[in-house]
DNA sequence: AATGAATGAGCATTCATTCAT
DNA sequence: AATGAATGAATGCTCATTCAT
């Protein structure tokens, strides 16, 4: 699959209003507007608007996953590891731009029978609890993965309905109490 | 004021609706058809779709805290009252008919530039950090509060993404741990 | 038919919005809330929306007739009667409320097949007719009459256009000509 | 840009509707049932139903102005001008589908308030007065000018009332008087 | 005489998708 | 590969009128 120009301009752009808008609130028009392609160039690209959807989770996907993965590798033990993934999630919270997590955001606006949807949110969930696993298997505390996942999907939700601090600063209160 | 079955009626079918199928994917006219009464009749008890979503969160809210707050009653020491509420969560989220929490569903649906809706879910979320507030106050820990209430909103999330028991049970470990 | 506080308060209401918003721009709805009385009691006394649209202009054709009427009454000469007329044209047309002939304002809403509504624009428009010929009666020039018929319907409709004083001083410099 | 035929088609019936059925009589489920196109067909190419109106408003006047300036055209003097526009007049109020100027049909169905519409009407009638001024200029009748307009403004509105020859018949008369 | 509740038909508009070129 | 035009189905909402009390 080569690289191609349209079809990443029109990626970038589904992605951006479905992130800030919401899915249901995205129309078609609206997407190939901004994107400055013609509609059918969309269905040429995209067979229908959930394709778009399920891509873009998986672009979403991947960059989150390699985000916290890069935060972690720049420190060496677990406990510095886990702290910084806790900075960079409190960095993105704070962006004025932040308008939750992509993934909590979809589950709410997607029927939980579309299983290619849901699968999809579990496995960027999933790779989350692994990288949480994977930093704390050297000493010996995998246990402790699943409690600060859900300490992260904590911060995710209500740093969206407040607006504030507050989450994700104790949150971390909470994660130096658990290690 | 008597009580009104067609206006309750309606209220019951759309409240079911926004629940099961989230409030974008819910139409008027299925609302009016499953409720069996006419259009007009809806709009006749409720201005706008809006004006529906806003009284199914205040009933939701309603029973929601009295769920909590009666769940507590039981017991007399702050933490019995506490794992009383985790306890109920439990039995909440384990429901075969669970579809995540009202109003953290309805934040991803709807513009955070809704104030209305945005009101009433931080209205929502507050009086349940006030409880654990109140519970904590006799033992100087109110601070342990928002913390608890973190873990609450966790549990909510991700027993909607996994749909299994794992995120409640490890939810109340770190609450044994935090107390 | 005795005199009837409750009809003649939906009377003067949907008076007010038929001349102000228009017939079909007006709804029951806001006559009803308007005139603070209950949907079935304006169909109490008014069988439909026409029924009041036809008394509407019942009215108003009573009040225009008194208003010319009277104006002439002050007045001798036939000449000075027929510039009485149009001095009190002038007054209404340079009204802020000044909104259009009534009759005009409905022929243009109302289908010309709807015989009733057509007929009650034609006796009135018949009466400022006949009022010219019979001031011009005595003097032998009844030709005139609807030629200044003529004049005062070009008053009603450009002065709704422009809202502007020249159309009727130049309808009254046209009046001084053919006198 | 090519013709197209299919937005000539929406243009051709909504303006016979608008014409002889009233704008607000008018749905746009019966302009597209008797264009025999689908309903977002209509809206590809044209944005709302006022935008209709709008375009409906300026063809009525491009094809009005032509035909007054044709009439003219075969004439050489000013008094053969002013008669050649009456005698057009009385072709066009004589027609058995008259049914009142587009113009003044308009400004009695929408509200005042509406910018474009006013303007499309204003435009419309002062081209015509624009058209009087410059037949009279060369004998320096311009001051005529608002004379004759008003009395097309009396025939196209009373002719409408009373599907009758005599308003513009009075008013010919009136015109041979004046000049 | 008066009312609040209920209605069927209609409103203008938008949706995601497909077709012919 | 790319397009503009076309569509059927659905959207939320309002209309004038009637009914049961």
């Amino acid at each position: 699959m080569r690289t191609n120009a349209v079809r990443d301009q029109i990626m970038e752009t589904a992605s951006r209003l479905f992130y800030t808008q919401g899915y249901n609130n995205t129309g078609i028009n609206q997407i190939i507007e901004e994107a400055g392609i013609a509609k059918a160039s969309l269905y040429q690209h995209f067979s229908s608007k959930e394709e778009l959807l399920i891509e873009y989770l998986e672009l979403a996907g991947l960059r989150m996953t390699d985000m916290f993965q890069a935060a972690t590798e720049a420190h060496v033990s677990p406990a510095d590891k886990v702290i910084a993934i806790f900075d960079l999630l409190d960095q993105l919270v704070q962006r004025k731009t932040y308008n939750g997590c992509r993934f909590l955001n979809i589950i709410s606006e997607i029927s939980m029978e579309n299983e290619r949807v849901r699968d999809q949110v579990k496995a960027q969930k999933d790779s989350l609890r692994n990288l949480f696993a994977e930093i704390l298997k050297p000493v010996r505390k995998e246990s402790l993965a699943d409690e600060l996942y859900l300490l992260v999907e904590a911060v995710f939700i209500s740093s969206k309905i407040y607006g504030q601090a507050w989450p994700v600063e104790t949150a971390k209160r909470m994660v130096q109490k658990l290690m």
